[in-house]
Formats: C-alpha cells, sequence, structure tokens
RNA sequence: GCCGCAUUCGUCUAGAGGCCCAGGACACCGCCCUCUCAAGGCGGAGACCACCGGUUCGAAUCCGGUAUGCGGUACCA
C-alpha cells in the first residue's frame, strides 16, 4: 500500500506512453480508460477473488492459519541463525486440532494464512535460462500468503490474478527467478495451468548491482527533461540484454517489435551505458523530420533562454527561428538540451564578452582590435550589398591574405565577439542567421571594450 | 548461512565443436576533412573467451569443480 501511491502509477504509465508503448489489457492511463474483459486491474479492487481463493485452498486443506506470534518467529529465526541453518517456518501451526486452533485464536484472533509448501523439487523450463530446478526445502517453510489484516502477500495475488486473468507468459525481471516455484507451486494448487516463464537479465549500474528507484536514475521524465528523444531510449534499452543477431543496431520501434525474439536475450545482466545512449540519441535526432524536431526542440530552447532571461532581455524563440536554424544544428545535438547553448546568443539582446576572451590564441589585443574593425569595414560593405555566407567567407579570407593572418584567428575573433563562444554552428550561417544589424552592432561592442582608451 | 542464476575487449554484444591466435558497436587514441564545435571517413590500441580439470583428432562453444558477481531467502513488491 505504502508504494502504490497515484504518482508512481501515473509516472510508470507515462513512461511508457511516452515511449509508444501500448496495451490491450490493464490499468487506465491519463486519457484513456482500463481496457480488456479481466478487470479491475488494480489489486486493491481484487481483493474479494484473493479471498474467494485463499478460502478454497483453506477448505482443500492446501492452506492454513498460522497464529504464531512475531516474538515466537523471531526465536525461531534466530536459533536457525545461530546454528547456520537456512531460514525457514518451523510449522508450528501446519497440523492443529480444530480444538487447538479454537483455543490460539482466543489468544490470537487473527491469524495469517500459509500457503503449504510441500515435499519434492520443482521443476520448470524457463525461455530464456532453460530449465530450472529448486528443492522445496529451499523455499523457507510454508509461505504466508494472507496478513493478519486480511491483505493478500504478492506471490499469492499474482498468481490469481494470473489464473483469472488467462496469461499463457510470464516475463520478468531475473529477480523474481527464485520466487518462481513458490509460483508455480500456487498455480498447481490454485487448480491453474502453469504459464510459461521468461526471467530477463536486469539492467544494471556501472557498479554491476541492479538499477533501482532508489539508486539510479529510473523515471522517465528525468530522461526526457535532459533531451533524450523516445526512439533512442526505446533503441537503447532493446539493445541492453537482446542482440538482432546481425550488425545493425539502429531499429524503430515497428522493426524492434518485428524482430525481437525471447530466444535471442541474454542471460547475464547488462550495464545501462549513458555514452551509448548519448550515441544512439545523436543518431536518432539526426534522423527526424524537420518539423518534429523543431516541435521537440523548441521547448529546450525556451527553457534556456528563461534562465537567460534573468541576465538581461532576450527574445522568445518561434518555430520558424528553430526551424532556420536545424542545418547548423542538427549534428551537433547529441541530446535536445543542447540546443540552447548553441543558438542561445541568437536571441538574447545585449550579449556582454570578457575582452580577454575576444583575444584568440595566436593573437595579442593590437592585432585582435585591428582584426575586428578589419571584419567590420569588410562585413558592412559586403553585407550592404548581399549578406550572404558564401560571400562573407570569400571576402575575409582576402582581407587575411592581404594581411597575412591566419584564416582561423581572425574568424575566431569574430565568432567570440558575435556569439560570446568559441564552439559555434558554422560562423558565417550564424552571421546571416545573427543579422547585419546586430553582428556589426556586437562587432563595434567588441572592439569598444578591447580599445586601451 | 542457505538456495538460484550468471561470467567473451572498460561498456553493449557476435559466436550453437574446426570458418575465431575471437567479429561489430559505444567510449578511447591517431590521421584525414575543417573557420571553432560537431558530424563524417580511414586507421590503432583494447578479450590468455573468470579459473582449474575433463570429454574430443580438435572447445569460447560440451561436462565437472572452484572463484567472483548478482538475485532470492519478509505478515515488501
Amino acid at each position: 500500500v505504502a508504494r502504490s501511491t497515484v504518482e508512481y502509477e501515473r509516472d510508470i504509465l507515462d513512461g511508457l506512453q511516452w515511449l509508444g508503448m501500448d496495451w490491450d489489457e490493464g490499468p487506465a492511463t491519463g486519457d484513456l480508460g482500463e481496457r480488456g474483459p479481466f478487470g479491475p486491474y488494480r489489486q486493491m479492487q481484487r481483493l474479494d477473488s484473493y479471498r474467494t481463493a485463499a478460502d478454497s485452498l483453506l477448505t482443500q486443506d492446501k492452506a492454513y492459519e498460522c497464529f504464531c506470534t512475531s516474538t515466537e518467529l523471531a526465536a525461531d529465526r534466530a536459533a536457525q541463525e545461530a546454528a547456520q541453518q537456512p531460514l525457514y517456518y518451523v510449522g508450528r501451526c501446519a497440523h492443529l486440532t480444530p480444538d487447538q486452533r479454537r483455543q490460539k485464536r482466543t489468544d490470537n484472533p487473527s491469524p495469517v494464512i500459509r500457503f503449504r509448501v510441500g515435499e519434492g523439487r520443482v521443476d520448470f523450463h524457463d525461455l530464456v535460462r532453460g530449465d530450472v530446478s529448486i528443492e522445496t526445502a529451499a523455499l523457507g517453510g510454508d509461505l504466508v500468503i494472507v496478513r493478519s489484516d486480511g491483505t493478500p502477500l504478492y506471490h499469492f495475488t499474482v498468481c490469481v490474478d494470473d489464473t483469472s486473468m488467462a496469461i499463457t507468459h510470464v516475463i520478468r525481471g531475473e529477480d523474481h527467478l527464485s520466487n518462481t516455484p513458490k509460483h508455480i507451486l500456487l498455480f498447481r494448487a490454485l487448480g491453474a495451468d502453469v504459464p510459461l516463464f521468461a526471467h530477463l537479465p536486469l539492467i544494471l549500474n556501472p557498479d554491476r548491482t541492479k538499477m533501482s528507484k532508489r539508486k539510479s536514475q529510473t523515471a522517465m521524465s528525468a530522461y526526457i527533461a535532459e533531451g533524450y528523444v523516445r526512439e533512442a531510449l526505446i533503441n537503447h534499452l532493446a539493445l541492453l540484454g537482446w542482440s538482432s543477431g546481425t550488425e545493425d543496431e539502429i531499429f524503430t520501434f515497428d522493426e524492434l517489435a518485428e524482430r525481437f525474439d525471447l530466444d535471442r536475450v541474454q542471460q547475464g545482466g547488462a550495464v545501462f551505458d549513458r555514452e551509448r545512449l548519448d550515441w544512439l540519441n545523436g543518431q536518432w535526432i539526426r534522423k527526424l523530420p524537420d518539423e518534429d524536431l523543431v516541435e521537440r526542440a523548441l521547448p529546450f530552447l525556451a527553457a534556456d533562454l528563461a534562465t537567460r532571461a534573468a541576465t538581461g532581455p532576450v527574445r522568445l524563440p518561434a518555430a520558424e527561428d528553430v526551424a532556420a536554424l536545424l542545418p547548423l544544428v542538427r549534428e551537433r545535438l547529441p541530446r535536445l538540451d543542447a540546443i540552447g547553448p548553441l543558438v542561445d546568443f541568437l536571441f538574447i539582446d545585449e550579449l556582454t564578452v570578457e575582452p580577454s576572451a575576444l583575444v584568440p590564441k595566436r593573437w595579442d589585443a593590437t592585432t585582435t582590435l585591428t582584426g575586428l574593425h578589419e571584419a567590420r569595414r569588410v562585413i558592412a560593405t559586403i553585407g550592404s550589398v548581399s549578406f550572404e555566407a558564401e560571400e562573407l567567407e570569400t571576402s575575409l579570407r582576402v582581407v587575411c591574405e592581404t594581411r597575412g593572418w591566419k584564416a582561423g584567428d581572425l574568424f575566431m575573433a569574430i565568432r567570440v565577439a558575435v556569439t560570446g563562444r568559441t564552439a559555434t554552428p558554422p560562423l558565417f550561417d550564424t552571421i546571416v542567421a545573427l543579422g547585419l544589424e546586430r553582428t556589426l552592432e556586437r562587432l563595434d561592442r567588441a572592439r569598444e571594450s578591447l580599445s586601451p582608451g
């Protein structure tokens, strides 16, 4: 109950939907109602069926009431630990006579219900692990299936649910492999067909422990906020523990649905590798249709500018702005949130640049000053005639030629003056995007800040 | 402690007895391209296939044991 908050549920369901996962049966999501013929799909709404199943096991003597107190249980456990024995329920209440039961009930009116685990071993064939065999003696004794307050426990509820929901395949994490014999025993006791099992490898942290909500970033919402696209997340997740057997690695959702096969699922756990996710994300960003990319990237640019707005006036970008910039940024986005640093200077009204940053590595302040002066002159002249990237570049290269400058140095000086950054999209396209007026303005400001007086 | 599962380059993996002195991808390094940053191209380094022993003419691949890791062992899920 403690873990079943609406927020947790929403988080899971929304994440699944965002990834494009859909289901034929299951609980409602934000806009869709509960689907499927076997509802309700929440444990709390199915308490009656658990009660009925438990009663049935009780009358068949496949389960029994247990009145042991927590003190008794703790004592058993302590003794077993001291003797270095496996921990198990000793079966004190397993064979009570009706009289004894009545007696016990006066002391403890709310017993738990335990399921008789029996003897022997449980063998089953797991679809990814092959044959598995566990001695029932290793199961810890008769297990509690209903608490003293009448609510059922997980191992019991899943079996009751799977039975009444006509489940044929149970596909889940490896952490349930050891629990599977309990489930099989329960299915049999319930008179149900035992479903097929497939235990998938766990997704691991870099230290190779199990990825979990507590220790790891597991909320899809966190990845969305960082600018990962659904296609990349799906692709990456699919490749953890599964491979196509070919050298292809980039798969669409549909291709995965088509090619995925339990037979090719890996048995060992897989570390969730961010580097690889980032690479995949970049691959997918490059593949997205223009319109789609604009729509997805715009919120990230807006968010970036919103924080910039604190230090000075900014202009809010529109979809057309981003669309126009697409050719410049597309190949430079490992994640959508990288778009801000790449183009935000286009939307900031007053750019302030550290004077020292203006001077390229191989240059001094004086050279930079003349360089910027020349650049201003050329850009103003060319710009008033034809303000195009190619024109600007060739003219400025001519300047370098006559002055004996390395083009890279001049370009870097201009770049910093105009954008405030040393890493930007191609300079001349950037200048065109900025506009003639603002470019000249920024060059002027840069020269002023460098002037001795 | 007991039980179960796993173990191929740092990471994700290919590999179903000879095609493997182990292939691909990410990351890393170098070169090319280049106005910066990327992207892209080319090349490099990187795995005694956890270890030991068996089976076999032949083992990463089959068998046994050991080690290590992970998971389970609750009136958690």
